[in-house]
DNA sequence: CGTTGGCACTCCGATGACTGGAGTGCCAAC
DNA sequence: GTTGGCACTCCAGTCATCGGAGTGCCAACG
């Protein structure tokens, strides 16, 4: 892992491109890349013999190597990765794409329904799977909370916050209460807390139990039990990004084995390792690439990961990404993740 | 399809015998049987010679085939069909299975939860995939309304409707209230609906419209054209069921061609044809087989599904099922759905 | 010294022959 | 009706063969 990274430096121009051509060559056709291959498709006038030499020193950089021995030969991870770093020239996103996000993320209603676009168009786009990390809210604003009665000492309390989310949840009460009750108990906790920040209101609630309960009146009493239960821990666990497009990766020869596959697909659902992910990259700003095993887990074998953070009034929410097979076309992959993200981050900004 | 049946009647004792160890023995194994192995399998002390000829009458009326000339024999649909319906003895369910069952619907909160935990206890407990439709709510009532301004001449409605279910949207009004006005305009409605069908809702909001809109006061009218919105169509395409251990399904020899693999996940996605099939079991009670292309759907080819309905004050809500191999084993696949049908019946039922 | 043509070598993948095993179908005998 | 026997079929695995593709190395050339 740790071994001396590969300065554009010490290889010659020409090694350097016959790199990048072996790399773009090998990503369209998947078959490994020899050198006769390679002798034609590049402007320079060289003779395969040529070609093998420079091969021959690229392998032993770590940049190439052959499945065997009279193959032709294929990128390693450190040959993906210079050639992401310093050779591939991205292409912009077609401009139809470019619109076609436009027009559905102005369609999108809400959150939910806008990051669901977000990552089947990162799916439908790049025919591989997108992946879109619900954005985190950092602060949340108590707006209103509303108490309703049901039977059986249960109530439904309505808690509105951020301008439009709305968060419903059942709770327990002593003693059933009239409606009158629960009205008074709400607009108390509605003059008390709203505008403030949930953090905060929580912590203040705490608080305020712990107090000697004597010197509360019966209804503030109530009011404060009942919103230490509404306003509890409200992380929503399991469902922390949504996936489009798993099913792109079958199509995808080097992810041909079942077992992989199902693997994969495991990973996917328990959505752990892929959270660990992506959580590594709401530091990082702009595109990120992880190629291979640079991910760090074993599952993501012969996958890459794009991903991009996105964000609102300059503070990171989330990422979104696109996974492939290792041999994915970086130069449209990479501007398609870097344009998402930031008509993502527009389109959530333009709604408060 | 519409070949004559194969009444029991027609089979011998033995051969009914004979048809139901095949059977067994093949959803055992997955390997052809051939007629030396069934003799033994056996209580009758019979020839491999004798086997033979049987086999080969079961194999005239299209119960068994061969997959070649020799290899032993496999059941067909109509074989598996016959065993189902008359051979099978279902063995229920273990306790222990129905334990976990019972303890994991009394944990549940609401309606999702509970959906989520059937799919996914039929699916762990099968080792296939478990679907469950979201229970159908034919009547709903309608509770109470609120409204709440937020910025841009947009309003968010708030409906709390059947007890605990609450839907929240966002609806555009053509100048910005205040929160009296808006408060007022929720009063009128819930004094004149709440309790009322929606759909009756609908209609008579629908007719109010029409009126001539002269003989209303001006926050009447308001109301009834934000209650319009609030109370639009409500149909939540594409979120119709939940679904669990698909994965489970890339463990199965009969499925390991990626891709036929694939278009069995992707109808899964588009959810249309697993819905198809699921309304058609709204109607019968208890539960229902699907053996290979009975199911109609060319994806479910070598795939059974087996459903039941569940219901609540004996309307039936929705089906669930569980969806495997046609290689399975339906005695036992039978009995966990139908009491996880049950069970999430009761479920349902309890909670008012 | 870099570049090139030539040549021997390696390895894969497809093809075909062969073989053992499993199972059938049929027939004659009980 | 049941059974043993026997010829036959077919699959799946093994092995050898062979052409193609590509390499590595070397000697020659500018």
């Amino acid at each position: 892992m740790a071994e001396q990274q590969v300065p554009t430096t010490q290889l010659s121009e020409r090694a350097q491109q016959l790199l990048k051509l072996l790399v773009e060559r090998y990503i369209d056709d998947g078959q490994p890349v020899g050198s006769r291959t390679l002798a034609k498709g590049t402007g320079l006038d060289l003779s395969p013999a040529t070609i093998r030499n420079v091969m021959a020193d690229l392998e032993d950089l770590g940049l190439l190597r052959s499945p065997h021995t009279s193959a032709g030969r294929v990128p390693t991870v450190r040959g993906y990765r210079l050639f992401v770093d310093a050779l591939m020239q991205v292409r912009p996103l077609e401009e139809v794409a470019v619109q076609t996000l436009r027009r559905q993320f102005l369609q999108a209603q809400d959150t939910q329904m806008l990051v669901k676009s977000a990552s089947s168009l990162l799916s439908g786009i790049s025919h591989m799977a997108g992946v879109v990390m619900m954005p985190r809210r950092e602060s949340v604003t108590l707006r209103q909370v509303e108490f309703l009665a049901l039977s059986d000492r249960r109530v439904l309390a309505i808690v509105v916050v951020n301008e439009r989310e709305v968060q419903n949840r059942i709770i327990h009460v002593a003693r059933d209460h009239t409606a009158a009750e629960l009205t008074e108990a709400a607009n108390m906790l509605n003059a008390l807390f709203a505008g403030r920040d949930i953090s905060q209101v929580r912590a203040e609630l705490l608080a305020q139990l712990q107090r000697a309960q004597d010197d509360m009146s019966e209804a503030m009493r109530r009011a404060v039990e009942m919103a230490e239960q509404a306003f509890g821990d409200d992380a929503e666990p399991g469902d922390d990004f949504v996936m489009a497009g798993q099913t792109n990766l079958m199509g995808f020869s080097e992810l041909s084995d079942v077992g992989r596959l199902r693997q994969l697909f495991e990973s996917f659902t328990s959505k752990r390792d892929l959270l660990d992910l992506f959580d590594q990259c709401m530091r990082a700003d702009g595109v990120q690439i992880f190629i291979g095993q640079e991910t760090g887990y074993d599952v993501l074998d012969e996958c890459s990961v794009v991903t991009a953070p996105y964000s609102v009034d300059g503070r990171v929410l989330g990422v979104l990404g696109v996974i492939g097979p290792t041999r994915m076309a970086y130069e449209r992959v990479v501007p398609l993740v870097d344009v998402t993200a930031r008509l993502l981050s527009s389109a959530l900004n333009s709604r408060t």
